[in-house]
DNA sequence: GCCTCGATAGAAAGCGCTTTCCATCGGCGA
DNA sequence: TCGCCGATGGAAAGCGCTTTCTATCGAGGC
């Protein structure tokens, strides 16, 4: 049979009681009897049971992390970032660290409450949702009513590159400034002489998809220029490449795409480089997140820097309760033009 | 309060037992008393509580899966295909899906400890190591006892893309065949003709590494070759980027260069380009794992590709029980040699 | 020298669920 | 008609831990 803490206690010649409060620590115990109660625990390789702790203090050390999808960069490297910061936290109960688990939900609104509903079943300590929603109200809805009883049943929510929906006041947010990132991005491209302009966006009911499209109309509007196509598509490499094939059909005097990250923004460069286009000779390419590999890309990408370790980090600490959640519940976070190589000016 | 199974009890007329029966839905229950048990669920909006639940059935409907760094594609791949195979699978133990968890060693043994018993703790139902171990024998040793004692208590161990050791033999296992791989890939460039072939390697103590490099042995052992300058790294951009400079250094007459994996390659061709070196031209590059970007690189990859989907797909159904384990415990799983634009032959 | 207080440790009551017996009940074969 | 069986449902005993409420023991304060 298993041990357990019963056990631990017979050998220690102690309650179980002691045995208990030596592993919580939050109790004083005399220096002698820790030491008694650690070595039984040594010399009967007991494990605590966690279900039972759990059960016991209604809470347990888990701390959920929702992504989209763990193989895109953008979720892993702030899950990743998450991760560790919740890793080095401060011991919770059951003696030791809380167990950060990333859950993908492949950005479908049922898998989320799935998870959600896994969450609070086990009592999670915290929950982090990464990424943007879905705009749908009625999913809205349902996630919001969600996170609430979650909330209400003591799990901290944080949500990290999603906006905070009216209500949701018990959760901590932090926001890239993605409409601001795609505003400035824009006017570089305008700076640099470029008047037709396409669009190649995320999918069309997201919310990250609408900032910063957003973001890329406030600047054509603001220097009068007229708003050049939009495609949209989901966040992969293919969806850059269908999508170029749509923008140059629609305007084939196109000099410049903006793409809604840089995942899609290396297939956009595909798909020019295939018709004999040059970049960023005869078409500038600019990318969103400035995700690891776009420094590598060839030319290398123009983009806009999302610092997603801190953001990830961030997050982390506050799941834990180790940073105090933003004024007004709120965090932005900034979102920084960084020119590369694939803009240029264009020609003529 | 929270809602309990108690109180659905009351609202159904019923038992607890009764509800417990519903829900877990192994033990005939008259229809017309699972539509009133279900209704009162409904309405009360009731949620399992998951430690009471674990506790009293002991065991959990957690999957942990162990990788070594989800920010790499490598992992986030096969992590992504066990979770969706987990998630589809049958109902678990509280009426529903299995919760599975990725956890982020960092590639580090003690986090890797750390986390196993964090889901021993919690008696998970299985576990899956992704990615290959350190060689290191005391790791080894104090790694297989706790997969020994978690297999012990009921809970599945799956290997995937790590060999197992001997004696490990509760554990089912997807082993890539590396070295095949690498001996064909080695065997591809010696058959356009290179004699001069430096090695940008992964970490010294790992087994993928070792494996690969014996494959890479083998191939030019068997031409009659002599070995190249061999560098070992971690497995990022950089590595590749700082292993090409050295490896010039010990060999200016190389017209080739093995990484690693793909990432490592991009490094590798970053770094050439820069000293106006062209690919294939000048220096081939070959990579391995046939990552989703390598395709999109320029010269686009030659490399092997390595069914990382299926073989997580695979892991997460043996997790499950939905799979038989393989005979013997062990199941190769191919790597096939993907030949593009980044390999040629040699000047002169 | 007696009482109080601080520091420790034990007793025991759950936490909310599962599951092993049992009890009940209607129907059917003899 | 009686007894037995299959189909359901209830009672109750835990699962292993946490935590309040007490108990004990010295050390000071008066």
């Amino acid at each position: 049979m298993t041990v357990t803490l019963a056990d631990v206690a017979a050998r220690a010649r102690v309650s179980p009681a002691t045995v208990s409060r030596v592993l919580n620590g939050n109790y004083p115990v005399a220096e002698s009897t820790r030491e008694r109660v650690l070595r039984a625990v040594d010399e009967l390789d007991y494990v605590l049971n966690g279900p039972a702790s759990s059960l016991a203090a209604a809470t347990s050390d888990l701390v959920g992390v929702l992504v989209h999808d763990i193989a895109d960069p953008f979720f892993g490297v702030m899950a990743s970032a998450a991760q560790s910061s919740i890793g080095e936290g401060g011991s919770g109960r059951g003696g030791g660290e809380k167990l950060a688990v990333v859950c993908n939900t492949g950005g479908s609104p049922e898998r989320e409450l799935t998870y959600l509903t896994l969450l609070q079943r086990q009592r999670a300590a915290a929950v982090i949702l990464m990424g943007g929603s879905l705009e749908d109200p009625e999913h809205l809805a349902a996630t919001t009513g969600k996170l609430a009883k979650l909330a209400e049943a003591g799990t901290r929510v944080v949500l990290c590159g999603r906006p905070p929906v009216t209500g949701d006041a018990n959760a901590a947010a932090l926001v890239f400034d993605n409409r601001g990132g795609a505003r400035r991005l824009t006017e570089h491209l305008l700076e640099l002489g470029h008047r037709h302009i396409g669009y190649a966006a995320g999918p069309a009911d997201r919310t990250t998809t609408r900032h910063r499209l957003e973001g890329h109309r406030a600047a054509l509007t603001a220097a009068g220029i007229a708003e050049g196509p939009t495609v949209h598509g989901p966040y992969d490499r293919q969806a850059g490449y269908r999508a170029t094939a749509e923008l140059l059909a629609r305007d084939p005097d196109l000099t410049a795409v903006v793409a809604a990250n840089d995942t899609v923004a290396l297939g956009v460069c595909a798909a020019l480089r295939e018709r004999g286009l040059s970049i960023p000779g005869d078409v500038s390419v600019a990318g969103f997140d400035d995700l690891p590999f776009s420094v590598d890309a060839v030319p290398s990408l123009t983009t806009v820097h999302l610092p997603l370790h801190e953001a990830g980090t961030r997050a982390g600490r506050l799941a834990m309760g180790t940073e105090d959640p933003p004024a007004g519940g709120l965090a932005r976070v900034p979102a920084e033009l960084v020119v590369r190589g694939s803009t240029g000016r264009p020609r003529g």
